[in-house]
DNA sequence: GTCTATAATAGGATAGAC
DNA sequence: GTCTATCCTATTATAGAC
């Protein structure tokens, strides 16, 4: 670790924004030295695996961001409405509302994919489960609970992509506002 | 053209299946020469501007493939939950079902993506339309007709990221079959 | 741990013969 | 139009001094 320039969070923030920008593919050992102020030599002493490690260590770094960002306060005792609005909020700034790309989905588009197949496969596992959680909390049935929970993770990340391809970030808050009442409503009868 | 060889259209579709297989990003030149059967110099004298220009010309190739299958039916006179079913069908098809990726959320997602931005956000245009069309034939106001097409169109893309970093297509069949009897729904009053 | 220098390779792109 | 050969740059990765 540089003693007196960056944490290792800090490089490991800065190399994950650096993916999300310029896409797995596209982020070039050059731009990841430059955004870190290290070295090609110090990225090599902490990531021994190249790029492919510094993703799989970003993601991990990122995992646990998410817990206390998003996951831990879902524990607390409010209403799951509130809590849901909590997660939405969180998300909303994680993505800049809808400027900045999601790490998963660069990962997963990326030609190293493989290699990050079981980590992702967990995070998005992770992250449909709490949600789900929340709608059993509220009260809904099961199998609607977990169809709820996809759906969030599935409109959230398709809402980047469009958000993106449109050039319209609106796209991403109105998904963000009808997630906010449609997730925990009451199913049609 | 090669005379004996593959035609303009089959050239592009092969380079549409490599760019939706490895990515704009990850597909390299060795990759579209290979899944072309063309030389480097024959891509060159079909596509003058590299790579970029591939994307650009397998683009306009896509748009009017998707005008065939996709948006001419909707000009039919069957029913609007008919023709809603039948484009669940063709997109299901051409990712079929949720095994290939979407060559537009690729483009979005390369390091040239500003080269595509113009037909990337036509495209995206052209497709809410037709599904906010539908909408209107069946009788949804305006306002709902509009928000039920965008939200389509992004659970179609966040329903590819997610069976892709899950592991799971099924993930796509039960979106595709939820968009079946959702889009056209009453809204709720 | 970090730097400079450099190896080794892959990438995009072009020249010129046929 | 297609091929072989080649150029040039960028890229990943490593060696070795400090």
């Amino acid at each position: 670790m540089p003693a007196p320039l960056l944490s290792k969070e800090e490089v490991l923030d800065r190399l994950m924004r650096t993916f999300r920008e310029h896409g797995y593919d596209g982020a070039s050992l050059a731009e990841l030295s430059a955004a870190t102020g290290l070295g090609k030599s110090s990225l090599y002493h902490y990531f021994p695996g190249g790029k492919v490690d510094m993703a799989k260590q970003v993601l991990e770094h990122l995992e646990a961001a998410l817990e206390k960002a998003m996951f831990e306060p879902l524990r607390s005792n409010k209403t799951p409405e509130k809590k849901l609005s909590a997660m939405l909020d969180t998300l909303s700034a994680f993505y800049d509302g809808g400027r900045l790309a999601c790490l998963l989905e660069r990962l997963c588009a990326s030609v190293d994919r493989r290699s990050f197949r079981r980590p992702l496969a967990k995070m998005f596992d992770k992250w449909m489960r709490a949600v789900e959680g929340l709608a059993l909390e509220a009260g809904l049935p099961k199998t609607v609970a977990r169809s709820r929970a996809e759906d969030l993770v599935v409109r959230i990340e398709g809402a980047l992509i469009v958000a993106t391809g449109a050039g319209d970030t609106k796209v991403f808050a109105r998904t963000i506002a009808d997630l906010r009442t449609s997730v925990l409503a009451c199913p049609r009868t």
